[in-house]
RNA sequence: GCACCCGUAGCUCAGCUGGAUAGAGCGCUGCCCUCCGAAGGCAGAGGUCACACGUUCGAAUCGUGUCGGGUGCACCA
């Protein structure tokens, strides 16, 4: 593709716009704002004001330059003035087959359709549609999941697992190295509680001796299921009995100062719950570089105390080692961060300072997300300005708590099962694919596809519409968890997306079957051109994503996509076309569609299946 | 009490680096299957963008305050 012979070596076309082969250099929005930028420049007004947008009224435009507006401001010049001339300038460069004035002077812009063609051919060849080219690459550490030992996942890593995953798909698309960390919840006083559980039951064990040195047994004393039900009722005993706290506190610091017996039942412990864990992660699609935990920090925390000790940024309070983490001009009451507590364990601040240290050493990373809860944000807010203060790590490493807000029921409370319980994540997974089997049932799959395939399908449409509606509200919000709503093929669901997708691959597959190939693009009808005009913005999406870790902007992506491309399915025939080279043309970005479409659900989480 | 998040159509939510007539989906009304999957498309009704003041040529968007909802504020995670 290339511009038309006209255009060439006029003063806008410049050396910045050529392209050399298919390698984009940057999105059709910023060569645009470059254009138009250029074009402002030439009549003495800074190129900024050449931002240029997708129109928010397509009738009037492709395309909208609001510049004119602010630079009459500060230039001190008629907005419409300033607009007339830049349109002069852009005329002069070809590349536009509409430019007009409208209101105060926002400048309307078609596209010719050699420049757009040109530019989404090029796009389209590009294994990242163009996303990779304005991002400098960096290695990232995505903390997320965050499951415990010996409790079952729950509705409150629902968001923590999607979000975060989806986060880490995105990084790794744009080119960045991605470490992923489950996290895992393995070392506080829930350890202890759970010990002197085990030892209430069954205090004849070897772990429970102080004198026996082992080995130990081979197999768990307890099983997962056990586990599940021990540390419900040692939390509650600890709140009935004081003593029984007590001596859990004192179990907490024997395990982590290393007793034997107490090492070996915790290593139990933790494999069997990791294992557990495992499935729920595999059933979300979730992926992990590393199964670290906070007890890996163990090793790091004395040092790490004792170094913030000689160096002068830890001290004791209250019986308490602390790290004062207060700020000049702090608005909020910013309480110190708690390393030790007065009996001498250790607490989650000192194992999330110990991870820090930890993965500086191991990793020297640029970045280090935090997918938790929002309600997490005074801690880590203290968590990193300890970091900060003791230089646990590199001071240009960003640090950042990306919140998110609770899962609710229909009566906008967090969700709880009938009773008032917390709900499984297990059980809303089920819960979600069960209710996707009931309409896709109801659709009349059942009798096109086997039950394996039924079953596959209705997995993915159950987990797609949990997704797909997480990651579509703003991160911050709270949510409403409505399956009913959430698997509904129509309107803005995961289900839907994931049929415009299918559809596509099935048109895809009958052209195969009857021999026809993908050729150049060309343009015959606006509904074409607005597919590919969703299709060109991909990269401000990802961008916009990216900064603001954001997968709702995603998510409105491929939406916007879905529905672009089913008015262009609606308007233009594709394998019934029979002028050869527009059907060629219009199969060739039928594919472009599903590509992008497969790679953004993709990221989203979501899985496409051949057929459904 | 202090701080943070949220308040947009009947319902569920986008939009928030200020720009034209504030957008989706559900629900409601009416059209479109001799045509590649109608699980679709097109059109319509529905809004004092919580409220007030301020900045601005221009505010859902920025600032201040008020009201309403949620959350958090040292030895749990």
């Amino acid at each position: 593709m290339s511009f038309p012979d006209k255009i060439k070596g006029t003063s806008i076309q410049g050396k910045n716009f050529k392209r050399s082969g298919s390698f984009v250099t940057t999105s059709l929005l910023n060569q645009l704002s470059q254009i138009v930028g250029q074009a402002f420049s030439t009549i003495g007004i800074d190129a900024s004001f050449g931002r240029t947008s997708l129109s928010q009224r397509r009738e009037l435009g492709q395309f909208q330059c609001n510049g004119a507006l602010g630079a009459a401001k500060q230039v001190g010049r008629n907005p419409r003035e300033i607009a007339e001339q830049v349109i002069v300038e852009l005329e002069k460069s070809g590349l536009f087959s509409e430019l007009s004035i409208a209101g105060p002077g926002f400048i309307n812009i078609r596209l010719s359709d050699d420049f757009l063609l040109g530019h989404i051919s090029d796009l389209a060849e590009e294994a990242h549609f163009g996303c990779r080219s304005a991002h400098q690459s960096q290695k990232v550490i995505l903390d997320y999941g965050g499951p415990n030992v010996a409790k079952a996942m729950h509705v409150g890593h629902l968001r923590a697992t999607i979000i975060g995953e989806s986060l880490r798909r995105l990084r790794e698309f744009i080119g960045d190295e991605v470490i992923s960390d489950v996290h895992f919840g393995d070392w506080g006083l829930p350890m202890g509680l759970l010990i002197k559980e085990i030892e209430r039951a069954q205090p004849e064990l070897p772990y429970f001796n102080v004198d026996f040195t082992g080995p130990f047994p081979e197999m768990s004393p307890v099983t997962v299921e056990e586990l599940q039900e021990l540390y419900p009722a040692a939390s509650a005993r600890s709140k009935e009995d004081p003593a029984f706290l007590e001596e859990a506190r004192i179990a907490t610091f024997e395990l982590q100062k290393g007793r034997a017996g107490y090492r070996a039942l915790w290593q139990h412990m933790r494999d069997i719950s990791i294992a557990e864990t495992r499935t729920d992660f595999d059933l979300l699609g979730a992926q992990f570089t590393e199964w670290n935990g906070e007890a890996d920090t163990n090793d790091y925390i004395p040092r790490m105390m004792v170094r913030l000790k000689e160096e002068g940024y830890s001290e004791v309070s209250e019986g308490a080692v602390v790290v004062e983490v207060a700020e000049d001009g702090d608005k909020k009451k910013m309480p110190p961060l708690i390393l030790e507590k007065s009996d001498g364990a250790v607490m989650y601040g000192t194992t999330d300072l110990a991870t820090i240290e930890m993965r500086q050493d191991q990793h020297n990373p640029d970045t280090i997300l935090y997918v938790v809860d929002a309600r997490q944000s005074l801690h880590f807010e203290q968590v990193f300005r300890a970091a900060r203060k003791c230089h646990s790590i590199r001071p240009d490493c960003h640090l950042e708590h990306i919140g998110f807000g609770t899962v609710n029921g229909k009566d906008g409370k967090p969700l709880k099962t009938r009773d008032g319980g917390v709900v499984r994540l297990r059980s809303l997974i089920e819960d979600a694919i069960e209710e996707a089997r009931k309409t896709v049932t109801e659709s009349g799959m059942s009798e096109r596809f086997d039950t394996a395939e039924l079953g596959d399908i209705a997995t993915k449409v159950g987990i797609a519409a949990i997704k797909y509606a997480d990651l579509s509200n703003q991160r911050m919000s709270n949510y409403v968890f409505d399956l009913e709503r959430f698997t509904k093929f129509e309107g803005r669901t995961g289900p839907y997306q994931m049929y415009a997708a299918v559809r596509i691959k099935s048109m895809l597959r009958k052209a195969k079957e009857q021999g026809l190939n993908e050729g150049r693009l060309i343009a015959t009808h606006d509904t074409e051109r607005n597919l590919i005009l969703a299709l060109s913005s991909l990269p401000e999406a990802v961008k916009g994503a990216t900064e603001k870790n954001a997968p709702n902007i995603l998510c409105d992506h491929v939406y916007s996509l879905s529905q672009e491309f089913n008015a262009f399915y609606h308007e233009c025939q594709v394998l019934g076309e029979p002028d050869e080279a527009i059907r060629a043309s219009r199969l060739r970005l039928c594919a472009i569609t599903l590509r992008q479409m497969e790679q953004v659900l993709y990221i989203l989480g979501i899985d496409v299946p051949e057929r459904m």
